[in-house]
Parts: structure tokens; C-alpha cells; sequence
DNA sequence: CCTCCGGATTGAAAGGTTTCACAAATCTGG
DNA sequence: CCAGATTTGTGAAACCTTTCAATCCGGAGG
């Protein structure tokens, strides 16, 4: 009979217990754990009960030390509350259901040292792979990672040189479609809402947009350049009033959004200002997210296979796992417009 | 001079080739880590260069062998898509940045399947704790990886029993408030849009509604039932052409939804079939999520403290992990309702 | 009866860190 | 200059699993 303290936990089972109380040796149970065939039917079901009785939970980190490695995929998103990069996520995991892997996801919120701090964890996790949309794409400190082992995919952007493997879509010409559709519509003032030059996302459309203004002739001027201090449905708001006051002659007929939250936002202000979208403003946002086509006026979007993203990034990880002779690819994925309601009259 | 073959990667160095390199011994290297101040300067400065020299990476997994735990919270999310969810996590991570911790989101996407493969890997992992919003609150399960000695917090539901801490926001009363609302506004047959029995959040909020109706004398039969097969913006849509289509006098004047994306899908169907809202049909949404307040017609909606949930689960369970005596504590927030224009005639 | 064979089982080593009792070196004050 | 205290540094054990060469056993073939 066993008397225990009230309240004193018994020391959690390793397999040691399992192979006493089975009356087998460690090897024994370990085979049973990790080549059920080679052991005896009957040996085998005896472990098997020890290990339910003691409740048993295998012990990750030992077997990871002796290993070398997890299977752990890891995806440091630069915005959790954007449905963009959740849905990314839900591409990961496809890909990673098939295998026996778990991905986990850590949120960097746009935060420099919240990314930094992820990484160390994970690379010190040694996961098997690390993917990122990260704050900079060009920061030294992913190819570091990635030359002490950790693989490394840089999602919805693309680093210079082929160090890395990457998934992204082409944003300049994300921008330029944008932008070739208002000016078809007849509009020539048009506004870019949500410049924010420290994401690199944003510049690239804001390039396509300029590139599409020059081949219908139009200078750069002819883009007004809304800044907010970030990207979200807020600021969108914000940008919105800026813009509303500005005088009737300067003031542009349309608006190319970074992204569809800020294109909500200004949409929110439209509405509450009496603007008629797309009669006093036509808008354009980018990403197609699903609360895009919900909005009061069906947004215009630029669509992003954000899913199919999200898959071939953790194939391109777990290629570089498997693969011997592994080279880096950088996939660029090419967007299309999505018209709705919201750009036309 | 090392000679290297090429391609063959050094193994990754560890504290003894860190101890060898700086000339010290093991035990000097583990202090530089974890007790700077008992080693003297000169030593210190010796053993950091050696480890930056070497690219030394500390090795997590064994460290947590040795430590018995692991400083990562894990949070599984029943609907990563939803941003209600992400908000929540948000407050989580509000908490854990605070301690030395990191959390990492896993989604379960509502399938029971991949909520236990993630519950199984992380309580093999030994993380510190487990925040979860589960498919089933009364799963056994749960209780038997606290038992086992992995804290367990639930989240936005409230098991049965107190053998559990959990944090969730009183979904009867939200029920009750947005039905009651929808009552003062002359309403008498309420749409239900989003029943979906598996759910208990939805379940609770469709009794407060109940009970709304009948502390204004009217039974239940004046809450038509719009069941779904999900709660997404595409099932919302779904459901507003299914209450478009039934005839005029057995049709709800108002819908009381079981979530915001339900809400925005009807809203848009009323919108494309040219029902004005709320004239011919006065919509409630639950959560309040960024995207109500920017609907079309901003969204009427019962505002839970998403991220006040979370920071106080996350404390929670911090709680239990350093607390000796621990008491289980179940919490649960008020919702309150955002008035706006889906209700306002 | 002996040998050899294959399947089942064993025992020990290894993996990288932390901890802790202990030794060595240095300092304090008498 | 010494006893004792303090500061630094050491070495080995422990954490739990996996792996692999070695052993054991019962049976088949000679």
C-alpha cells in the first residue's frame, strides 16, 4: 500500500518507472515507443498497460536533445490581428498536417524586439524551421540563423540575394494594376493611403503605382501620399478625415489603400462624412481580405493567394530539411484585381 | 589552420567546446550564463568571447531537461480566423512580456483532432501552462493534463467544476442584453442567425435571448432559428438569403447573430438584395470587432473585453505556476452593448 | 546432441545543460 | 604572518530519452 503526503506530487513517470513496473528494460519500452514491431505482442502490451496505469507523457526535450532536432515549424507573423497573415498561417498549416509536425505561431506585432526575442527562443528551441514575414527582410541576423542551421523562409517578401528561400507575392505590380484601373476609370489626382516607407511591402506598391501613373504619362505629383503611423483600420480613419480636408481643387478623386484595413477605415470616414463612394471617392484596397468583399461598399482589392502563400512557404521548409544538395528558391507569386463597387461609377 | 571539407557543417558548438575554447571549465561557462556576478570580469569577458567566437546557440531542449520546465505558454485558439481570438491573444501577450515568457498560438480551427494533437505535443513539450478555448469545455481531457501537472486555463467558457481556472464573459447575459434592445426597439420576431448547438457560447447566448423574450411575455417561438453550418462571414451570407426568402409575415424584423462575421455576411446579403438595414431588418452582432464599428451600416454589438480576457487568463495561470496553495478561480466578465446604426431607426 | 540462426531483449553510452559540494586562491583583521 | 572568511573556479552527477552492439533463447538443420 502506498501512502503518500496529502498534496505531495508523486514525481511524474519517465520510463524508467514504465520499464520497472513491466518488469522490462528501458530499451524495452523504448522500443515499444518507437519500433512497436520488434517487440513481442505480449512484452508489448505489458508495457503498454504500465504506461497507462503510471500515465506515462513522454518527456519532448530529452528526446529532442538526443535527436537533434524538433518538429517544430515556427511562424513569427508581423501582424496578428491582419486576417492576411492568419490566413498565411492556415496555408502553413496545410502543409504541415501531412507531416507530423506542429506549427506554432508567435506574433511580432510590427515590434523589432519582439521578432528578436521569438527568434533567439526558437532558434535556441532548435525548431526545424523558421518562417517570417519578417520587420526587415534584409536584417543580417535571419541569414545568421540560417548559416548555424535553423532553415529559414522569408514569407510575402523577398531578401536581396539567394541566401534564403522565399515566398512573396510581386507587390509593384500589385500596385500598378491597382492604379492602371483607377486611371482607366478616368481619375488623374490619386491619393496613396497608408505610406508608411518603413515597410517594404508598401513601398513596392507605392513603386507600382508611380510606374503606372509614368506609362499613362503622368508625373509623380499626381500621387498624394497619405502617411499614418501604421496600418490599420484606425488609421485608415484618420487618413480619411486629412483627406476630406483637403480644399475641392487639390483634393484626389481616388484612393490606392496599402492594405484593406486602412481602406475600411477611409471608407468608415466616407460614410460618416457624407462622401459617396465611388461617386466622390473611389477606393482601392489590398489584400482581398473576406471583410473586403463585406464592406459597405464592396471594396476594390488587390488579391493575394495568401493560403496557397502560406503552403509553399512550409513546402520550400520542409524541402530544405529533407532535401540533400537543398537550393534556395525565391518564389514571387503574381496578384490580380478584384473589381467591386467601390471604384465603379 | 582548420582545413574543412566543404559543405561539412560544424557540429554546432556547446558549452564544453565554449569551456575548452575560453580555457575554463564547464561549470564556469553554465555561471557566465546563469550567475554573471560570481565570476570575475576577466574570466567573464573570456568565456563571451569564446561563445561569440564559436556561435555558441544555447540548447533549450536541455536545459529544460535539466530544469523541468519550459518558459513558454501556449494558447490554442479554436478559430485563428476569427479576430476575436487574436485580440484575446493579444492580452496574452500583454501578460507574458512582462515575465521572461513566450506564448505561442496554436489554431485547432475547430477541430477536435488537431486540438488534441496540439494539447498531446505541448504537454510532451512540458510547457509551463496551457491557455486554451476548447472545442468541448467538459472534455476530460482537460482535467487530466492539469492532473498530470500542466496548469490548464480555459478561456471565454466556463467548465464545469472548479477544478479548473477559467476566464470567460457572461454569454446569457450578452444574449439577454442585445435581445432586450432589440424588444425596446419594437421588435417581435428575432431572427436567431449562427445556431449552431456544438458551440456553448452560442448556445448561451441563444438562452439569454430566450429569456429576454420572456421577461417581455412573449415564448420562445418568437425567435426563429437560422442555423449554420460555422460562424463565418460566408455562413452570414448564406443565412440572409435563406431569411430573405421567407415570406413576408412569418419573417423576423431583426436578427440577434451569434458573432460579428455572422452579421457582417447577413449584412452584406442585405445589401445586395436591397433590404435596408435597419428599416427592413435590424441586425445585432456579438463580439465587437474592428470590423463592426467599419460595416456599411455600423454594426449594433455586444462588446466583450477581448483583451482584458486574455491578459487575466494569462495571469491566471502565471498565478498558479508560482502561487504555493494554489485556489482555482473561475472569472467572469460583463459584456456591455455598442449601440449604433444596424439598430437605430 | 551440437551448431547456427533469427527474433526478442538488455545494458550502457551519449546528448548539452544545470546544480552542488568542494577545492583553490585571495582577502580581512588581528 | 596566521586563522578564518570570501570570492572564484572545478568536476561530477543528474535530467530522460534513443541507439546500438551485445546477449539470450528457442528452434531448425545436420
Amino acid at each position: 500500500m502506498v501512502v503518500r503526503e496529502p498534496g505531495a506530487e508523486p514525481r511524474a513517470a519517465g520510463m524508467k518507472d514504465v520499464a520497472a513496473a513491466a518488469g522490462v528494460s528501458l530499451g524495452t519500452v523504448s522500443n515499444v515507443l518507437n519500433r512497436p514491431d520488434r517487440v513481442s505482442p505480449a512484452t508489448r502490451a505489458r508495457v503498454e498497460a504500465a504506461m497507462a496505469e503510471l500515465r506515462f507523457v513522454r518527456n519532448e526535450s530529452a528526446r529532442q536533445l538526443r535527436a537533434g532536432r524538433s518538429r517544430v515549424l515556427a511562424y513569427v507573423m508581423l501582424d496578428g490581428s491582419n486576417p492576411f497573415f492568419t490566413d498565411v498561417a492556415a496555408g502553413m498549416e496545410d502543409a504541415t498536417d501531412a507531416g507530423d509536425l506542429s506549427l506554432f505561431l508567435c506574433n511580432s506585432a510590427h515590434q523589432p524586439s519582439r521578432e528578436a526575442a521569438y527568434l533567439g527562443r526558437l532558434e535556441q528551441q532548435r525548431v526545424q524551421g523558421i518562417l517570417i514575414t519578417p520587420v526587415d527582410p534584409d536584417a543580417p541576423v535571419l541569414h545568421e540563423i540560417a548559416r548555424r542551421g535553423t532553415p529559414v523562409v522569408v514569407v510575402d517578401r523577398t531578401p536581396g540575394g539567394t541566401a534564403l528561400c522565399s515566398v512573396a507575392v510581386d507587390d509593384v505590380h500589385g500596385g500598378e494594376i491597382a492604379v492602371r484601373h483607377l486611371l482607366e476609370q478616368g481619375h488623374e489626382r490619386i491619393a496613396f493611403v497608408g505610406n508608411h516607407p518603413s515597410v517594404g511591402q508598401v513601398r513596392d506598391r507605392r513603386l507600382g503605382a508611380i510606374r503606372a501613373l509614368a506609362a499613362a504619362g503622368l508625373g509623380p505629383d499626381h500621387l498624394v501620399d497619405l502617411t499614418t503611423s501604421a496600418l490599420t483600420v484606425a488609421d485608415g480613419r484618420g487618413a480619411g478625415e486629412r483627406l476630406a480636408g483637403l480644399p475641392g481643387p487639390v483634393r484626389p478623386t481616388a484612393a490606392f489603400c496599402a492594405n484593406d484595413l486602412v481602406a475600411l477605415g477611409l471608407l468608415q470616414t466616407c460614410a460618416n462624412l457624407r462622401m459617396r463612394v465611388p461617386d466622390d471617392l473611389a477606393i482601392v484596397g489590398y489584400d482581398d481580405i473576406e471583410f473586403a468583399a463585406a464592406a459597405a461598399v464592396p471594396l476594390t482589392s488587390v488579391r493575394q493567394p495568401r493560403r496557397r502563400l502560406g503552403r509553399t512557404a512550409a513546402e520550400l521548409l520542409l524541402a530544405e530539411t529533407t532535401e540533400t544538395g537543398h537550393e534556395h528558391r525565391q518564389v514571387v507569386f503574381t496578384p490580380e484585381l478584384v473589381v467591386r463597387t467601390s471604384t465603379l461609377r
